[in-house]
RNA sequence: CGCCCUGUGGUCAAAUGGUGAAGACGUGGCACUUUCUAUGCUAAGUUCAGGGUUCGAUUCCCUGCAGGGUGACCA
């Protein structure tokens, strides 16, 4: 394969869905892996549903991702410019083109007639009104219409549609890499709009022309398109440009949790999981949400997770890096079926890519987390902290939502353990062992631990008597990384007293209760 | 309702016209760690249904069923 052009089309409607970057991911991954280009195109032709932000928001989750096109919007390329809008005047050519060529026709009706047609035909029984065929024949346009009364209406400056011209008992073969020959029947195809009353184009004529002149080799694009390639390939056939036509690959759709349809921003905000990439700031509060990044995933772990719903290497390797994605991929690999967003499968990839990390790279990521919180360390003290909690947290913020008491004293010991533990037969070997460990020289974790289990063993003591309450005292939980790294980490000072208000804490309470 | 797509364990999925249908996530158990993790081992669980072709079908064909997509002067 050469000279592999593709590109990625969102429309700037809002924040950039997780299965928008999916289809990005993949078409830059065949880009990648061809030395071909990879290409950003912004569909903006519907001036109603532009959203202010939308294309910047596009561009930084891509960059995120690290998956940045090389020709777009502010990033050149030879083929520009790359935002629909700006080429606005091109289109209508393009239509009129077709009309010329009888493959078009203007329209006149008013939304009101056409709904008016669509409620006449239910009456009849038609479920699924189509402006084709015998129902075209019925409405004002430049079929029906005399060719005085065409040019009278265009002069007029009345407002005018164009429509593709379907040809009738036709059928339209559709070959896409991924489902192979899908065929439709024309008599099902409606005639679609291609330039609107205002003047714009609608997606299906942007797009070819666009996909035609910036020559687009693959047309990757999610499964939804599927039912309007008919048109698409008619298109490409009524312009003559079928020896040049893309290849098309119709991806299966990422799916909600439960399976039924289209996941979407609202299981997001019901289930508590990411959807978008990035945070996303709207007007109003229930318009605002955060993205994976803020959720505390690494980029990588994102795009790895993508990358498996719905495409597979076929060994048995999950785990890739970008590179590794490109070296890897490939359109065959691609499945049928829609995959269930799976978010549980998100996280272990999330903890795969955390717990590979080196300390020191952990360290750079995670240190602005914990500054947010208020803790606040040298970065030698925070590089360890990261070694020993990272094959422990999840997301990124785990470090400091989960190592808080490495960075603030204990407020609250686990009051099972110390009702349990703390009891007269002990408190004497618990002093004992706190002084042999204030007392370590140095005061590194094997030392201290080797100094400890002497002590145990001579004395013939049982370790789940005093270490359970040692771990408590030091961070108030049963939980966290072995308690001899903790203490060194957090040095002799800080211990000291933590163990001194520990014991004080250990009695009161006991004694209370008595 | 029309048209289109899809149908392998709970989820993501590999493979095959013919021995016990990979692997991963999740779930249970065991080991390790006298914490929590991680890790290793292990268990349970599957070819949507019915026909047909065939010596033999999860694989090929048909029908049914189920799920999804689409049916705008939205993309």
């Amino acid at each position: 394969m050469n000279n592999i052009r593709v590109r990625f089309a969102p429309s700037p409607t809002g924040a950039l869905h997780i299965g928008g970057v999916r289809t990005a991911l993949y078409n830059y991954l065949l880009a990648k892996k061809y030395n071909g280009t990879f290409i950003l195109r912004i569909e903006d032709t519907d001036q109603t549903r532009y959203i202010e932000g939308a294309e910047d928001y596009i561009m930084q989750s891509l960059k995120w991702c690290n998956i940045l096109p090389v020709e777009g919007p502010g990033m050149g390329g030879a083929y520009g410019p790359y935002r629909q809008s700006e080429r606005k005047d091109l289109y209508k050519k393009y239509a009129i083109e077709l009309v010329t060529k009888g493959r078009a026709y203007y329209a006149f009706d008013t939304p009101e007639e056409l709904d008016a047609m669509r409620l006449r035909e239910k009456e009849k029984g038609n479920h699924s009104p189509l402006y084709n065929g015998a129902i075209k024949k019925s409405m004002t346009n430049s079929i029906t219409l005399s060719d005085q009364e065409v040019k009278e209406r265009l002069e007029s400056g009345a407002p005018y549609t164009i429509r593709l011209n379907i040809p009738s008992d036709e059928t339209v073969i559709v070959n896409d890499i991924i489902r192979g020959e899908v065929s439709f029947q024309t008599n099902d195809l409606d005639d679609k709009i291609v330039l609107k009353g205002d003047g714009m184009p609608t997606y299906h004529l942007a797009n070819i022309v666009d996909d035609h002149l910036m020559k687009i080799t693959h047309v990757i694009r999610g499964e939804e398109w599927l039912p309007s390639t008919a048109h698409h390939v008619l298109m490409y056939r009524f312009f003559g440009w079928e020896d040049t036509m893309p290849t098309f690959a119709h991806l299966p759709l990422i799916l909600k949790p439960n399976g039924k349809g289209k996941l979407s921003k609202r299981d997001g905000d019901k289930l508590g999981m990411p959807v978008f990439p990035l945070a996303w700031k709207g007007k109003t509060p229930e318009d605002s949400f955060d993205g994976f990044k803020e959720h505390g995933f690494d980029p990588q772990a994102v795009l790895n997770f993508l990358a498996f719903l719905g495409w597979n290497p076929g060994t048995e390797q999950e785990i890739f890096s970008l590179d590794e994605l490109v070296e890897a991929f490939s359109l065959d690999g691609i499945g049928k079926s829609g995959a269930r967003f799976d978010f549980d499968k998100a996280k272990w990839f999330n903890e795969q890519y955390i717990s590979s990390k080196n300390n020191k790279t952990l360290a750079v990521l995670v240190k602005p987390l914990l500054e947010e919180k208020g803790y606040n360390a040298t970065d030698d003290f925070i590089e360890t902290f990261c070694g020993m909690m990272k094959e422990r947290v999840t997301f990124y913020k785990d470090f400091a939502d989960k190592g808080y008491y490495f960075f603030e004293p204990v407020k609250e010991y686990d009051a099972k353990t110390v009702k349990k533990k703390w009891k007269d037969e002990h408190k004497n070997n618990f002093n004992k062992m706190i002084e042999i460990i204030l007392n370590t020289d140095p005061f590194d974790p094997t030392t201290m631990e080797n100094k400890v289990k002497e002590f145990i063993t001579e004395n013939e003591l049982k370790f789940g008597d005093l270490f359970p309450l040692l771990r408590v005292a030091i961070a108030g939980i049963v939980k966290g990384p072995p308690v001899f790294d903790m203490i060194a980490l957090l040095g002799k000072e800080e211990v000291k007293q933590r163990l001194e208000k520990a014991t004080e804490f250990f009695e009161n309470t006991t004694q209370q209760k008595v």
